[in-house]
DNA sequence: CCACAAACATGATTTTTATCATGTTTAATC
DNA sequence: GATTAAACATGATAAAAATCATGTTTGTGG
């Protein structure tokens, strides 16, 4: 367990309106900020266990985290990427149900656990919050409906294509505005395309060879974006 | 159109307590039946149409209905499988967005029609309903989520016998205890499995020589039960 | 009952993708 | 800064799956 500390409180917190609490009113956010425990994660460490039993909801202040679900022979398949404002235990705990994927940070990142009682209590009260709540899940089931389509449907090539410009979406730049803000390993790209670590090597060689991205280490330049898109079959 | 006519009342409805109304307080299921608007559609017939507008979610009194997404290139992709009991069209609406899919009816089947309006101002009143929500919404994104990984990480012949059992989850038996109570071509099944027509056909002709399926046009019937979850890698 | 289209079936072939094998580079640790 | 494991890279091969081709059966409307 790390040193729990506050990260200021929910009322001053630079994502409170970067979140599903957006439109939460002001005495819950009170409430929850009294009962939320700060808590910092390194790079790797476990949030919380595929199986495990949900007891709260985390909510990412800074950070980067990655969902996955281990598939029967164990291979590991990223279902979600997660960024400050970002929260996280919800679908389990609504479902009444345990972990159906692991969380991991992918960076240090600052995280608030937000005990199931209060959260719960609060989801009973405030109408725009059930909303708002209402409106992540069926984002998400849409998200998750449409990416079940291209995994069904679409060859690697776009597949990965469409992978890089939806970490670009999730993460952004860096300062030199072409360079994707996070580092995974080829492997976790894989994971997150549906495919063999090989396979995903392979294709970012091809797409640096056609000069739509310059690959440097983990970093990764994304250099035509309108080739990107063509690629992964998409319109802007 | 079809003619409008009710299924006796919300209130006396079979279907009530087997749906995500079963826990709505009474003075809100008075005013659903109030508004609500039944009606019969023939096998085939299309409630909704990807990227049309919701006003409204749909009932199942009585039959059988499958939700589609189209992908990029027009091949349908079966995203789930609706019964008696069951809603629709929640999702886009909730999200303040279009249909993500359309829905097509698979045998005549009875559905009322509940407006928008309605929908939402109980939705705000009872927090029973919403909680209710919340946990379909969830349950849903959850099934997406190990069918994503399953489609990811399976090959087709495990996905093939996933998707006989689901079916059976869904639709469950006839009288006889053993063929599937819906009949899907061959397509509509490569559809649900994300495969091709052709490697469905050949592969429940494996199904059929092993002894665990049998055959009569669109009727299947499951023989071998275990065989048949021990072939999707699945434990009971 | 016949005509005809759609669905089903199966073999052959090609394409896609995974796996295996083997180096090379990179990064972390002592 | 040498050691060493992990990650990256790439070629060769095998396996999986799609596509193409061609019949056959089934079901439907006249």
């Amino acid at each position: 367990m790390q040193f729990h500390h506050d990260y200021a409180t929910c009322q001053s917190c630079a994502q409170r309106f970067n979140s599903v609490f957006c439109k939460a009113r002001e005495e819950y956010v009170d409430a929850i900020n009294e009962q939320k425990i700060c808590n910092t994660y390194k790079k790797g460490q476990i949030l919380f266990n595929e199986g495990a039993y949900p007891f709260g909801v985390y909510c990412i202040n800074e950070g980067k985290i990655k969902l996955s679900h281990q598939g029967d022979d164990g291979k590991e398949q990223i279902i979600r990427l997660l960024k400050s404002g970002d929260v996280l235990g919800y679908r389990a705990l609504l479902s009444g149900d345990r972990y159906g994927a692991s969380a991991v940070a992918l960076e240090d990142t600052k995280v608030c656990f937000i005990p199931k009682e209060i959260f719960v209590t609060v989801l009973k009260n405030d109408t725009g919050l059930a909303f708002e709540m209402m409106k992540l899940l069926s984002d998400e089931l849409h998200k998750a409906e449409v990416k079940l389509t291209h995994l069904a449907q679409k060859p690697i090539r776009e597949r990965l294509a469409e992978t890089l410009l939806f970490i670009k979406e999730t993460y952004g730049f860096e300062e030199d505005g072409i360079t994707l803000n996070v580092r995974l390993s080829r492997e976790e790209i894989a994971n997150l395309v549906g495919t063999a670590t090989e396979s995903t090597i392979r294709l970012l060689s091809d797409f640096k060879k056609d000069g739509m991205v310059e690959l440097d280490g983990k970093k990764i330049k994304i250099l035509q974006h309108k080739l990107l898109l063509q690629t992964a079959n998409l319109q802007d």
